[in-house]
This record gives structure tokens, sequence and C-alpha cells, in this order.
DNA sequence: AAGTGCCAGTAAACCAATTTAGTGAGATAC
DNA sequence: GTATCTCACTAAATTGGTTTACTGGCACTT
């Protein structure tokens, strides 16, 4: 008998703080102290003070848990990206994180590693959490899963790739303001021969790049040989192999601009154990603005994308859906890009010839 | 009436799937589902198969919420790291991620950002969100909200420092294996004269670090003059900071260690525009082999430590009380360090005049 | 044929919060 | 002086699972 009413009668100890530990310490009731918390506004200011001063005595906070299931919102957002171990990842998750903190939501990271299966299990992940939201900053839309996600009205919101259903949001970035720097910036140095190194093309993301390009190319009135287009894949290995490949060709471009840093930072790679000098013998451009970048040898000239807008813009996209009263509209946000120039761009070769003269060490 | 009862009789569409849709579905009770879920094994086979094809129909899973509530088990683990941008921790956080996802556990990452309050903020996270265990992979083991999760029995697992209560267990790295090899590998070259740039020394594990290459020093009876000791803060910068301090200095180095790798590409990149070639004029070891490290100009010659390793043992760590009968014991083990050759390293100048000669370009 | 296990099922308690319906006290209206 | 209206408070339902105590049916003992 005694045994069994002992839950409410004596504490085993070592459990945690109750909410109706604060309402017995404030002598108030356990919805008065819910109210508190939540800043009802009809509660009395004496009973909330005294409220507020049980909870830093008795330093309590409430059981994330218990709220989540009660309210239904588990204040979690997924963040997809592809590959923790790209630069680019971690400078973003910085940026996300920081915003989704300081709005009192936790973050679950899912990396897909580029491949479907992964990203099947980690949106099977976020749904076993309740995720509010997801920024999937990785390629593919496919997927039953992700289906899954849409037809449980999860607000989501994706980079350059269209929302297929309502609460679903599309962050555009604007290429072609900082690729058209990056190709004037060359033309203006006096190369004509450019190449372009893509990232891999099923992500829009990297067509647009490419197409910015094209596009930047054609303005200023210039032709581009297929060749002097392969595609990377936006690893630094990937930059190694399609550098590898245009210096086999026999007419060598003078510049090459790349889809990403980690790109470039392979083609700088290959150049540098090819004994081709950078600036002097060619120029290389990246993209993204890696922290990165700036210490590389040389440093790197490079199209600037702020992660930390990237993400507090995929941020707000995902607020409007899960907390505003925004249900069915999709809001689209340009992201700024501008041309960074560092020292791995310079005139091409031949236009100085009292100071850069083509030498293979 | 009717209004009142409606949350039992049906279902306001949008709901979310119950545990008792799919007892109602197999046409067993709610018990029976929960029992199956959870493999009880006295579970009927049959019975079993039909909750589970149910559960496939349905395409059901549990809410984790409201399991985490009522079994007290949030499986959530948390991982504290310095800095998410220093890309030692994405490949540290990619190792235990994985492997705390293959064991059904979710990890919530915080970045201390090398200061106490930031720290403080991402320990008060972990404990709303009621993390089952943290690893806390940066220094600091100060701080009163740091003694609340030792006072509430949560396990932790530290690198290289002492812990401060029971269940908190301690991963010791052998620093003196890997940097013993990387001092006799430079000696072996010919250097005599060895330079180290530490890390941020209130870490602990930066403390080690110099004193195994002190060590090492002295067993092959090497001398230091103590201005070849200057500190990093295991930044690309504070690396550059520190290479330039000894490039002031009337009598250089032939050879620089560093206490990461951050700190060695800092190195580097300083050597470069000061015109003095590596390996030729000096050469550079780092600590850690960050996957950038085979891809910097020079490769970097590096004293490898997994963080795969790392991470599976700090998780194994965790788990064993997090999950297991230990209650009490804490728990060592080695993590094995290794020296990697690269290209930073060679004869010190002068051993070969042919082949290598002092020039300043 | 009665007694004893052994399972599976039922119903209810429980976890820690939010939220709604209902209550009571004080203020105002008539 | 009583009726009515606020408004802040309390009590209880609710969330979606796990778990326990209890019940009932079937098989095996003796």
């Amino acid at each position: 008998m005694a045994t069994k009413k002992r839950t409410r009668q004596q504490k085993p100890e070592n459990k945690r703080l109750d909410i109706r530990d604060v309402a017995r310490h404030a002598k108030v009731s356990i919805a008065t102290v819910s109210r508190t918390i939540n800043r009802v506004p009809s509660v009395d200011k004496d009973l909330a003070k005294r409220v507020w001063k049980s909870i830093a005595e008795l330093n309590y906070f409430p059981n994330t848990q218990a709220r989540a299931l009660v309210s239904g919102r588990s204040r979690i957002l997924g963040l997809l990206i592809s590959e923790i171990t790209n630069p680019f990842f971690p400078e973003l998750i910085q940026g996300f994180e920081s915003i989704a903190v300081e709005n009192n939501y936790e973050i679950l990271i899912g990396s897909t590693n580029y491949d479907v299966p992964s990203m099947e299990s980690c949106i099977r992940r976020l749904l076993e959490r309740n995720v509010e939201g997801v920024a999937v900053m990785t390629f593919g839309i496919e997927g039953p899963l992700l289906n899954e996600l849409a037809s449980r009205n999860i607000p989501m919101v994706f980079v350059d790739e269209a929302p297929p259903s309502p609460r679903v949001s599309t962050l555009l970035v604007d290429y072609r303001q900082g690729i058209r720097e990056g190709v004037q910036h060359l033309a203006a140095l006096g190369h004509r021969k450019i190449a372009f190194i893509t990232g891999p093309l099923q992500q829009r993301s990297c067509q647009l790049r490419r197409d910015a390009f094209l596009h930047s190319l054609e303005e200023i009135g210039l032709k581009l040989p297929k060749e002097w287009l392969p595609a990377g894949d936006h690893t630094l290995e990937g930059g190694m192999r399609a550098m590898e490949e245009i210096l086999r060709l026999k007419e060598l471009p003078t510049a090459v601009m790349c889809s990403n840093d980690m790109t470039a930072i392979g083609v700088l790679r290959v150049l540098a154990r090819a004994g081709l000098r950078v600036p002097e013998d060619i120029s290389v451009i990246g993209f993204d603005d890696i922290h990165l970048a700036e210490f590389v040898n040389p440093p790197l000239t490079t199209v600037r994308m702020s992660r930390a807008d990237l993400a507090r813009a995929a941020f707000e996209a995902l607020r409007i859906h899960v907390e505003g009263t925004e249900k069915t509209a999709k809001q689209i946000w340009p992201i700024p890009t501008r041309l960074t120039v560092r020292q791995s761009t310079g005139f091409p070769p031949g236009t100085m010839p009292k100071l850069a003269s083509r030498t293979k060490a």
C-alpha cells in the first residue's frame, strides 16, 4: 500500500525536478507555473515574480520531451548536407546553428554522402525525431521518403531547386553577378582563353553556375571549346582530375574558373606539381570563398557566397512556415555573390614578358 | 457531448499515426504492439508477424518524444567541440555520428568557440534536451554547469583530462609514439635544430603534445632554446603568428614541429611568403593528419591520430555507462598515433649543397 | 478432474508538460 | 443588497508511448 503511493509522497531522491516541485515551492498551481514560463500575459505580476524566484532557486528547467509531446512542437530543425568534411558545410552549419539556437531550436544534421540510401536514412531519422522543418542543402529531391516529408506537410527549404509542394521554399542564389565579375576580371587582365570546371551536374546549383559562366563569356563575345568544360565533382580530388584532363589538351587555357573552391584547390595542387606558376602561367578562380581560400598558395581569387546569409535565409524561410501564419505560400530570396580578388589571378603569360616568362622548372 | 469524445472516436484527419492505430489494424492490443516493437521475446511469432505487417502497411514509427518521456531515455548524446570550422572536428563528428546513428542515437553538437560563456550555453542546451551522455572534445572542465552534468550523473568522456566524478571516462592518447617518430625522423635526416609550436596550453592535450616533444628531444640528447617553443592556438592564423615570431630570431631552426595541422599549414604559408622553400630550407611536421594535410603545398608530413578511432573510443566509453551495468567505473583507452611521412620534411639545408642551396627569391 | 504454469490481452498508471473547462473572489451594475 | 461580469486560479484531460497488475484461456501434472 505504502509503496504503491510512493510516487506522489516521497521523491526517489535522484528524480528530475518537476514543474510541480516548482509549483509547490512557489505555492501556486502547476498551471500558473506553466503560464508564467510561457509568458502568458494574464498571470499576476507578484505571482509570476514568486514563480521565477522559485525556478531560479531550484534551478529548474522544463522537460523538453514532455513539452514537445504535448505541444506537438519538437523545436528541432533538420539540416541535410552533402558531407561534413567538405569545408563549405561546417561554415554553413555554423551559421544555421547559431541562428537556430538563438531562436531556441536545436538542429539535427544529416549527411547524405552523395548517395540516395544514406539520404533516405537521414530523412527517416529526421522524421522519427519529429523535425519541424528541413533545410535541404544537398542535391536530390527524389525518393519516397522525401515525399513523406512533403506529405506530412513539413516545411522545407531547397537551394536552387523547384519546390514540389506547398510549405516548401526555394532559395535562389544570384550566381550571375559574381561569376560575371570573375569573367570580366579575367577579361580585363587580358585573358581570352578561359576554361571552367563544373561541379556534379545532377545538382541544379552546378548547372546554374556553369550557365552563368557560359552566359558571361558570351556577353563579352568569347567562345569556348567544349574540352574546356570538364566536369569535377566539387571535391579536391575531382578538381585534380579535371585539371589533369585539361593539361593533356593541345591548347591550354590561360585561366580556369571552378564551380567551387575545393575544385580550385585541387587545380592549384595539380598546377604546382606540373611546375606551372599561378598566376604567372595560369590564373585560377574559385567559387564559395571558403575560409581556406585565403590561405592556400597563392591565396585564391574566388566568388564569395556568404554562408551566413545563406544559413540565415534558409532559417527565415523555414520559420515563416513553422511559426508563422504563412501556411501555403512559397518564398524566394536572392542570395548575392561577389568576386573577391586575391593572388591567383594575373595577366596571361606573354603579355608582360619582362616580368613573367613561361618556364617549366 | 459528441465533440467531447471526438478524440477517441474519429481522427482529426491530419493526426500522426498512433500505436493504437497499429493495434487496431493488426487486431491486437496496444501492449502487444509495444512489446513487438521492443522485441520482447515472449510475443507470439504469428502475432508479431501480423504487427510488423501492419506497421509496414501503415508506415508507422513510434513517437520519439513520447518514448523518451516515459522511458526516461532520450537517445541523444552531446558532442562538445571547440569550433566546427576547424577541419579536425568535422572529421571527428563524422566518425562519432556514424557510430551513434548505427546504435540509434542522435547527436547534439555544441561548439564552445573557445570561450566559457558559449560553453555554458552549450551545456545548458544539452541538459534541456536530456542528453544521456556527453563527449567533451574541447578543453575546460571548469564552470558550474559542467558540475551540474556531473551531479545529474550524466556519463561523460574527456580527452586527456582527469575525470572529476564517477561515470566519467578519460580517453588517453599516446602522443609519445607518434611525436617520437617525428623527432627521430627529423634527427635521422640530420636535423639538430628543431622548434615546436604549441597549442593553447590551457588544454591538457596541448601540454601533453609539448611534453612528448620535449621528452623525445631529450631522448636523443638535443637541447632547445626556449625561443623555439612559441605558442600557437591551433588555428591557422595562430600558426602564422608563431612562425613569424620564429623568423624574427637570430638563429633559425632547420625544422618546425607543430601541435596540430592547422598550425603547420599556417607555418607553410608564412614560409612561402618569406621565400623559404619547404623542405629544402626548412622542414615542417604537423599533428592530426587532417584530410587537408595531404593536399597543401608541399604535402604535409604529420603525426596521424585517427579521428575514427577517437570517435569510436569516445562512443564506447559513453555506452558502457549509458547502457551497461558499469555504473561507477572509469575506463581508459589508449589511442595510438603514428608518423605519416610526406614531402614537407627533408635534409637540413647545407647537408646536400649540390641539390639545395639557401636562396631567398 | 482439479491444480498449476505460462502467455497474451486488458485496463490503468505513469512520464512532464500544456491547455481547457470550471471555480471562486472581488469589482461593478442596478 | 443581490446579480453579473471579470479574471486569475485550480483541477483535470490530454499527448503517445511503456509498463505493471490483473484476468482469462489453454496445456500439462498428478
